[in-house]
DNA sequence: CCCCAGGCGTCCA
DNA sequence: TGGACGCATGGG
């Protein structure tokens, strides 16, 4: 049988799941922080840290970036790789300040030179930074995660070893360039992953793709 | 007890 | 360039 296209893909997805209202941040800095603490975190996870932050009055700007290190990783510690995020948190706002003066004037630039600047700060990978400037910043780029890989790898899109920037291109050049099926068409994949796609006991019956 | 989660950098061939 | 490995908590 022949394979699903991408946009059929995103019709069944969408008629099944619905909305998804992504992403499950309240500011573009809160959104950003979570890019970084789920690095290859479940997500309720991410959001403990997160509650912390809160929690203390901790969850600003100025206040990750001047806490001392092993305290801040002390509030994230629930996120996993703590020591190493809380690194890459202030490294990142660090080098957002040095480039930028502060986060909105970031978040303003232009989505190549932007996604340039992310890539280039240590502990930004491909992932994160798209993540930053689809769902922080607002502008049209393709997240891929790895239930992307999954899902189009099952579903004979790709092949297994298909990369990053390969499965990027394969979605931004076949959909329409738009922020909001961009940031709905990875989060209806990130929900079908979650719940059907998994790595061990895939309930694939049950998938709506299948 | 086991395996896994919305990655990334480093090292080594 | 690409595969192995470390990072680490909390949930199933």
């Amino acid at each position: 049988m022949t394979p699903l296209t991408l946009d059929e893909i995103y019709q069944k997805l969408s008629k099944h799941f619905g909305p998804q209202h992504w992403w499950p941040g309240d500011t573009p800095f809160e959104i950003m922080i979570g890019a970084v603490l789920t690095q290859n975190t479940n997500w309720g996870n991410v959001e403990k840290a997160i509650n912390n932050l809160q929690a203390a009055g901790l969850l600003s700007f100025a206040a990750i970036l001047n806490l001392p290190q092993d305290v801040l990783a002390e509030q994230i510690r629930p996120s996993g790789y703590y020591n190493m995020k809380a690194n890459r948190l202030q490294n990142l706002l660090s080098k957002i300040e040095e480039e930028y003066g502060d986060l909105d004037c970031m978040l303003q630039q232009d989505l190549h030179s932007l996604r340039e600047f992310l890539l280039s700060v240590k502990g930004i990978g491909p992932e994160t930074a798209d993540s930053i400037i689809l769902y922080a910043a607002e502008k049209p780029i393709f997240v891929i995660d790895t239930y992307t890989h999954r899902i189009l790898s099952h579903h004979e899109l790709i092949c297994p070893e298909t990369d990053y920037n390969e499965m990027q291109e394969l979605f931004m050049d076949s959909l329409p360039n738009e922020t909001e099926l961009f940031n709905e068409y990875h989060a209806l994949l990130v929900m079908c992953g979650k719940n059907y796609c998994k790595k061990t006991k895939p309930k694939c019956a049950e998938c709506p793709l299948s």
